[in-house]
DNA sequence: ACCTGAACACCGTTCAAGT
DNA sequence: ACCTGAACACCGTTCAAGT
């Protein structure tokens, strides 16, 4: 009787609970609402224990950041030409940040830091080294399509939560006039897909032109 | 001597005063230092005396991001074939979104909203549409075009923001490796070109097809 | 038309101290 | 090794009331 059921909360957490718990909480409330403090509560501790585990709200962030990209699916290249894998790689690194509310938001804050999310351009970068000799070349090819699946998946995430919300202001119909009025998840998919195929079919010039 | 030189502060704001003042605080402090109170000290009235001429914050953010694309330099377009031209709008854009401390990350955040910067889009996209027929296909190029350089510039400013601080991570160093080792400003710019570029070449191959 | 004053409901972060 | 408690220096926003 008294051995058990009586002190109810002596449970300790780790760095990779405090990140797991991070990131659910991500999904289910936007980064809007995701604070330290809003974190605390969420583990049953207060706020200063997290700085324990993590040294600011920034790195925090970054950690979830390579959660969120590590979380994606993972891409068979073999037997791809460098345009497929390529292509396929950012299809995987748009369905890693789509499968996580703001995923775009977090990943992009966290890029431009230097901090998380290197693993990403490295996926996309892997295909083109093994045709481009000019490494340079690859890396400001990598950064394109990276910076492009960034701002599209974002701008998709942007209006999902604008639109549940109900709000739609009249300056954002200039992102579908003429071009799909009624704007479907999979059109948005494509449309993102269309800008890395365009950059693609660029380089292919350059393969050409060059081997 | 009583008619003047007693009251001394008897100031008056319009909106136009208000967006103007926070445009030079976000240059001097940055956008993680532009808070309403901040901004509201600097105009020497109250923060609430602000939501009289602006909703809120993001509103205002967006007015803001207005400012930096409508005072970027104007383009000539005419006699130029639709590469040159499109390239040289984006250029306008990048060399806007530099002309201010956190330019790049400011228009994003708003862009994002359907909110600000739709100007940025038009121009980018005006070169495009009197070479395309496929008016959605001018809309993607255009809008892959435009996140191309968001990315590429706020990456860059945020480097800046993290170099003058001394702070340099170690993950940093992937955007650079093996590419340029010492990066400098004209480096930085040459490879936001180099993007679009890949892009619009990835565009002229569709246009000698189609036409 | 434009602003004040006071309040509400929050933030991120530090640091001594506890177990 | 992990956490508490208290404090510091802030936020954005609302709203009645003033001129």
């Amino acid at each position: 009787m008294s051995k058990f059921a009586d002190t109810p909360k002596p449970v300790r957490y780790t760095r990779t609970d405090v990140v797991e718990t991070a990131l659910r909480l991500l999904d289910e409330l936007g980064l809007q609402d995701l604070s330290m403090r809003r974190l605390a509560q969420e583990l049953d501790i207060q706020p200063s224990a997290l700085y324990w585990h993590v040294a600011n709200k920034q790195t925090l962030l970054a950690l979830v950041s390579d959660q969120i990209i590590s979380r994606g699916p993972a891409v068979e290249t073999t037997d791809l030409d460098w345009k497929s894998a390529t292509l396929a790689q950012a299809i995987a690194v748009r369905d890693a940040l789509l499968a996580f509310r703001d995923g775009a938001e977090v990943v992009s804050s966290t890029l431009a830091l230097g901090l998380g999310a290197g693993e990403a351009l490295e996926r996309i970068k892997s295909g083109l080294t093994q045709a481009f000799e000019d490494e340079s070349l690859c890396q400001v090819a990598a950064e394109s399509i990276l910076f492009l699946v960034l701002g599209q998946v974002w701008h998709q995430q942007q209006r999902m939560q604008a639109s549940s919300l109900g709000l739609t202001s009249p300056d954002a119909e200039i992102w579908t006039e003429g071009a799909l009025q009624a704007p479907s998840a999979q059109a948005n998919i494509d449309t993102a897909e269309m800008g890395v195929r365009l950059l693609l079919d660029g380089l292919a010039v350059k393969h050409l032109s060059t081997n």
